[in-house]
DNA sequence: GTGAAAGCGCTAACAC
DNA sequence: GTGTTAGCGCTTTCAC
């Protein structure tokens, strides 16, 4: 493997001036400089990262823990990182499972941005005593060196749901997605407090798990068992929304004449099917984006505001 | 930052003794190993990976360089790598873009898997003078260090059609993925050699990227130039094929009785859609696993025994 | 403008 | 069983 000493004995110069040179260091007249570039490109050599990393104590690079390569949410999230990590001219890698705690943990990056439910608060919270920053965009924990960057899930069920009432719904349904997560559990308490600022009772609630599979599971059973309809069902998400029509609509119920479904997230998905799903527009780019700005601003020591990332409330078709 | 300097001063030990035991290294007694341990859990300390990677010359790390985090296909590809990359105590990171070529160039790992096809072949061929193994899914690659693990679509597509024609289908129309991308320009030359065979003319071709959304515009577009429909539009993929089902279905047509729609890869949708979509069926999951024992071998420096992932051929509603 | 040399945190050969 | 030490490939201070 070609290494600093191999450019260095063939353009018969010392190692520091060819670690000027592939650090664009000014020093260094252009014209060395590009016959030593020349001669490294030739010879195949790169700084090695673990070298670098080693000696400068950092290693321009960002980790983001996910639970799951899947759905349409995470995509458009890390798009939105990648982006705007790329213009500061950060790395940013993704990984699950086990490995993250393995990056995480022997420090291979400069960053973290967590969303992953099966990395535990304890973890993360003997972690922060020697990395920083990490973001959490799945739970709400308080830390030093941790901070939150979740979205608005409360508010803006509440708001959504009030304005259901108002426009006449009564019997309400919740479709629950994998339970005990930070984002089922807020958009749940939202609806709660919704209803119950109107005095009106929970109608019944189902239990998912984000998925659309899932999703047509439960409307099937709901079917077999002849189980009594309610005027509308709040999901947990849109897939959830979007798995239930499927076999509403496969067994001939209409959506909204029969009850409206309402979905969260505003999945490319949602727009184009029929009937258009109404929910709660989360601009997941957007959100990455910040997520990505304030990490680079953490990362380099500088202050930061934190807000919730807001929610919209798209009305469509759906109910 | 705690280092293994901190926990041999509170540990009154050595830093080699330290380091063995966070090794595992059988020469330190039980009892003093677990006293180590237990001090360095207190002190919050872990191997730095750019220190012990720079000794040991090796990272326990594999890069899965991908072009985009969506759609469902990588999905499983991905699971079914980590899955078994796991087994062997790899760690699995996934990148795109840019940070791809970063990771790669500064060999920040040990062996790296390659779908991405914004990554050049001369990019490929000049990392891999200094880095090995790659193993490549999304393209057609020789050279040395470079390995080649993709999927048979010339001649299951092949196979489909052929068997198309024989359940009598006549007019065949092929609906492109991205065009000059190895999965699409090999499932492509499938088709139309089944075609050539029988002396069957291709009635008409479409140019989609692999997505949904595109699929619904084709149809649409179709449908709103009032385009003559072929028997049968054979897609790229699985999720055009969806799409373009979608807005046919949304217009009144139905499928086959007017016209058939086949798809390639059988994600999870495709056995649930309505009409149930006659595919190629690819197990990501388990392409996903031999591409990681492939790799963890090659990186052991084992000899590995290459074959083409097979497709096989899916018959349910569609066609 | 260029080079010598220290040292980042770790592993492992070698010595005892 | 434990400690001493060289050195992995780099960056950067300091000297000239």
């Amino acid at each position: 493997m070609a290494t600093i000493k191999d450019v260095a004995k063939a353009a018969s110069c010392s190692i520091s001036t060819v670690s000027y040179v592939m650090n664009n260091d000014t020093r260094i007249p252009e014209k060395t400089a590009n016959r030593i570039k020349e001669i490294a490109h030739e010879i195949g050599y790169f700084p090695l990262a673990a070298a670098r990393r080693l000696k400068k104590k950092n290693t321009d690079t960002v980790i983001i823990a996910i639970s799951d390569f899947g759905g349409p949410v995470y995509h458009e999230l890390l798009n939105g990182i990648q982006y705007q990590l790329a213009k500061h001219n950060y790395t940013m890698i993704v990984s699950t499972g086990v490995s993250s705690e393995n990056l995480l943990r022997e420090r291979s990056a400069d960053g973290a941005v967590i969303t992953d439910i099966h990395i535990s608060d304890d973890f993360l919270l003997r972690l922060a005593r020697n990395f920083s920053p990490i973001i959490v965009l799945d739970r709400s924990l308080s830390a030093e060196n941790i901070y939150n960057m979740t979205i608005n899930n409360h508010d803006v069920m509440k708001s959504f749901v009030t304005l259901m009432i108002e426009k006449g719904y009564q019997k309400f349904v919740y479709v629950h997605g994998v339970n005990n997560t930070y984002d089922n559990l807020t958009r749940y308490s939202g609806f709660r407090n919704a209803l119950e600022a109107q005095k009106i009772a929970v109608f019944k609630e189902y239990y998912g798990d984000f998925t659309e599979n899932t999703g047509r599971l439960i409307a099937d059973s709901i079917m077999d068992n002849k189980e009594e309809f309610p005027d509308i069902y709040i999901c947990a998400n849109d897939e959830t929304a979007i798995g239930m029509m499927e076999s509403f609509q496969a067994r001939g119920f209409k959506i909204p004449d029969d009850f409206g479904v309402s979905g969260f997230d505003d999945i490319l998905l949602a727009a184009y099917f029929n009937p258009r799903l109404s929910t709660i527009k989360i601009n997941h780019f957007d959100w990455g984006k910040s997520i990505a700005d304030t990490l680079v601003r953490l990362m380099q020591q500088k202050s930061v505001h934190i807000e919730k990332q807001q929610g919209v409330i798209v009305l469509r078709e759906s109910v």
